[in-house]
DNA sequence: TGAGAATATTCCTTGACACGAATATGCTAA
DNA sequence: TTAGCATATTCGTGTCAAGGAATATTCTCA
């Protein structure tokens, strides 16, 4: 998952994935298409494929990278654990949770220890 | 985007996010759940906050940090057009993936080569 | 064979950034 | 006011990652 994330996070990678969006391509296209000198895309494209997202096949001298799904449908099902926040009925507990200034807002009590300089 | 990828992809800041998910909480009790150093966590909310991803209301001397929903919610908007990955239609694909792995440097089989540039 | 195409890798340098330590700031109550 | 708590910021340092340049590798075909 933090790899996916940090995957994705660098520009041209995620510029790389988005070309991939739309189907496979070997590497010649995607430094056309992108304005990058070939080796940083093979670099991007060997950081990409060691974070699981993209698969290779060879064809002669080209290689033709894939998007692997599997990352993905991981990041957006990670996503939907959050999606109660934007559908309603957060609020309210938001509040509620404000109100409580001292107390605790789940099961925690204890003081951290306190750290001498 | 990419600000919010990027914020996500540090580990410690993925935890503040986990963390927020259940509701607002003061930084001090982020420091006792995560083990983490006061300043490293206001450093970290200090980078959510500028990626748009916290809110944070005053209470006292203390500082009660909120999930905003809007940049995970571009995020999954983002996913969704790679839906068709893993949904049907690229079932073909999909089989074709599960035959390459990646990152292999030896084997490989005689295909028809075409050059076209 | 050798040439040339397509891609990957190595080495180097530079900039970003995460951490630790120390300190600053802001707030409240006695 | 001062003390004390909660949080933020600054500074210095080490690490890591991205880009550039050059080169290596792998393949096909004449």
């Amino acid at each position: 998952m933090i790899a996916t994330l940090r995957a994705l996070a660098e520009p041209n990678r995620f510029q790389i994935v988005e070309l991939l969006r739309d189907g496979p391509r070997p590497v010649g296209d995607m430094v056309d298409r992108l304005g990058l000198r070939q080796p940083q895309v093979s670099k991007h494209l060997r950081v990409l494929s060691d974070a699981g997202l993209v698969a290779v096949r060879v064809d002669a001298q080209r290689r033709i990278y894939t998007l692997k799904p599997a990352p993905l449908q991981e990041l957006e099902l990670w996503l939907e654990r959050y999606r109660r926040l934007w559908e309603g009925n957060f609020q309210r507990l938001d509040a509620l949770l404000g109100e409580m200034k001292t107390a605790e807002p789940k099961t925690q009590k204890k003081k951290r220890a306190r750290t001498k300089r």
